[in-house]
DNA sequence: ACCTGAACACCGTTCAAGT
DNA sequence: ACCTGAACACCGTTCAAGT
């Protein structure tokens, strides 16, 4: 996977970070419909520039995927070395609740369409691997039943963002669901049905 | 709000019910981003005749948004009715999980985005309405904790359809996650955080 | 009233000309 | 190598002509 093609000249670089952050700005503000126009624009480029870096629209908004799933990834990381191996998987779900960082583009970013980006699909089997370091972690020191998996955890956090961005305006109920999924995946006696998903249910074939 | 602007011709009729059935089929199977010639082509009608009975492409989607969740209410008003008053919600969620009749529109359609649409707005409230009265049956039966809402529950279970349509690779595991949801929403000794955001909460202003 | 397809508008993408 | 904007293609939407 050739990633790095030897570096940009360098006005072709500031291009691209102007336009990585013109159109991070841009998507937030207005969601992902707004125009290559308007952001070659706020870029201070022309539109064939765009298409120059990206070969495609899609992948501009994946490189900014990318990079926030990245961030999001080094963020658990650092939590992976916390002494209190219980409490770890929270605080990291807890704070990427808190974290301005991460629009919708981050969990948009975790969907199997996806998928087929290559850098995408690297950038994603690293943060699943974090959350899954924090999640076996969490299950050692008996904070979390046994019988869930990562998936299970991804699931309950999938349905917690894509809460918070259907209703914005109960979007302060994103930490108190927080607790929910604590209540959910605590040590229980009541068993699961069937077993956990793995990793290799998320990939495609 | 006038919805039943008098009886359609016959022709218009029967094209009518053409277009919402062939356009639930193409979404479902290629997504939302078929075209409307696609979708006329296969209803036998003309382009333009899309656009005399539905003003936008996004309207189209919706009378198929409103179709399922209609649906979703019809079934969630029986379950009202049942003896089991504690076991009611989780039946009706399994069968909501079970059931082929919707696809991803139906609650694409509880996003705030889609709020504007009156028609959506109306079916919208009829289900939560439907899925609140299930939740305080089975808080009144002590089947559930009575600090959680019913947001609450709907995010949980928003969390559980994104799921499964993001990693449809691991689609089987929407029963299972049901269990998690039971988990959470289970009574227990902690208390949540914050208070249970209400119907408003969810609602433009 | 309703149906139709040609015409229009908009926006993602390509490319020849320029530095 | 890279930048640019005019040109192209595609698709949602409109509308004049037809039944």
């Amino acid at each position: 996977m050739g990633e790095q093609s030897r570096p940009l000249r360098a006005d072709a670089e500031r291009n691209r970070r102007a336009l990585l952050d013109a159109a991070a700005e841009m998507f937030r503000e207005h969601g992902l419909e707004v125009g290559i126009a308007e952001i070659a624009q706020r870029a201070g480029v022309g539109r064939g520039t765009v298409f120059r870096r990206f070969p495609t629209k899609e992948h501009l908004i994946a490189a900014i995927v990318v990079d926030r799933m990245t961030w999001a990834a080094d963020l658990g990381r650092q939590l992976l070395d916390a002494p209190e191996g219980g409490e770890a998987l929270f605080e990291f779900l807890e704070q990427l609740v808190g974290a301005q960082q991460l629009d919708r583009a981050l969990f948009d970013g975790l969907d199997e369409e996806w998928l087929a980006n290559d850098e995408i699909r690297a950038a994603q089997s690293e943060f699943m691997a974090v959350l899954d370091g924090l999640v076996s972690r969490a299950q050692a020191a008996g904070a979390v039943r046994s019988d869930v998996g990562v998936l299970d955890v991804l699931m309950l956090f999938k349905g917690l963002w894509e809460a918070a961005r259907s209703f914005p305006h109960a979007a302060d109920a994103a930490h108190r669901q927080l607790d929910l999924i604590r209540a959910a995946i605590a040590p229980s006696a009541q068993p699961l049905r069937g077993r956990a998903p793995t990793l290799a249910d998320a990939v495609l074939d």
